[in-house]
DNA sequence: ATGGCTGGCGACGCCAGA
């Protein structure tokens, strides 16, 4: 019987439309075999996800889909996620699918697709700040229950000048923007570890690099998609990077799957006994 | 300062993305 990795592999990963992309995603299991994923930008309806092609990969699957847009998904290596919440709440009137939380390897797995915002000032805008306030309210529930909890996704927000290739190009852009970078902050003061950010402090590091330009081969990105861990998670990190060679693949998305490894040994025992 | 690409939708151009 195989031994079990020291570590454990989270990712986050914005598909940019689960059809076009499946290839991509299954190629990427197959090779970086991460054993938590949550996926953005479906683009599909629930009865288009195709769960067969992805347990076929080995992974169980919740996901909550949307026709055209939006769309978020959980998958488990070997397991089925247990769905603790099925979008954000704060404003029941909300249609828009970018919240899906389970626990999942014995950790407690928020997938978030951020509202983009653009174009600001606007109606879009307003509904990003305000999506940002209920996700503060909501992380604030999770950040201390003494359990490891990560909240993971396309943030869309560009938290600092570092992590955009030029911030002048950006300057008018919802996710760079004063309220929007603010709003990121705040919730991090909550006690949430930036952990692409924590494991490279000095190092450019992108994970959207947009269709224009070849900006994708000139390494011309920002640092949207991130991963936070609660303190109890965070003492079990121990890398964190970016899988930029999908990107670099043809038909890819414009966003590359970010992760992070996590030690089984400093998670509690549940993770590491079945 | 602007436009450049891409996916989904549903029928060729439009909306949205970031």
């Amino acid at each position: 019987m195989a031994r079990r990795a020291a570590t454990l592999k989270l990712a986050t990963f914005n598909v940019n439309g689960i059809g076009t992309r499946l290839p991509h995603l299954l190629g990427w299991l197959e090779k970086e075999q991460p054993d938590i994923v949550a996926l953005q930008e479906l683009k599909a309806m629930d009865q288009a996800f195709p769960f067969a092609e992805i347990e076929a990969a080995g992974y169980g699957a919740i996901w909550h889909g949307q026709r055209s847009w939006n769309g978020v998904a959980l998958l488990a290596r070997d397991v089925e996620p247990v769905e603790s919440r099925r979008g954000l709440p704060g404003d029941p009137k909300d249609e828009q699918s970018r919240y899906l939380e389970a626990a999942v390897h014995g950790i407690v797995v928020g997938c978030l697709y951020l509202p983009n915002g653009n174009p600001q000032p606007g109606p879009k805008f307003d509904y990003k700040l305000k999506w940002m306030a209920r996700l503060r309210r909501h992380a604030k529930t999770l950040v201390d229950i003494g359990h490891p909890v990560a909240l993971v996704g396309d943030f869309n927000v560009i938290p600092t000048d570092e992590d955009v290739y030029d911030p002048k190009s950006w300057r008018k852009d919802a996710l760079i923007q004063p309220e929007s970078r603010e709003a990121f902050e705040a919730l991090l003061e909550q006690g949430w570890t930036d952990a692409l950010r924590h494991v490279h402090p000095d190092e450019r590091i992108y994970t959207f690099w947009d269709y224009f330009r070849r900006h994708a081969e000139r390494d011309r990105g920002l640092r949207i998609d991130h991963l936070l861990l609660n303190p109890p998670l965070a003492r079990a990190l121990k890398n964190a990077g970016v899988d930029r060679w999908v990107r670099l693949q043809p038909k890819a998305s414009d966003h590359a799957p970010t992760w992070v490894t996590l030690s089984r040994r400093a998670l509690p025992s549940a993770t590491r006994t079945r």
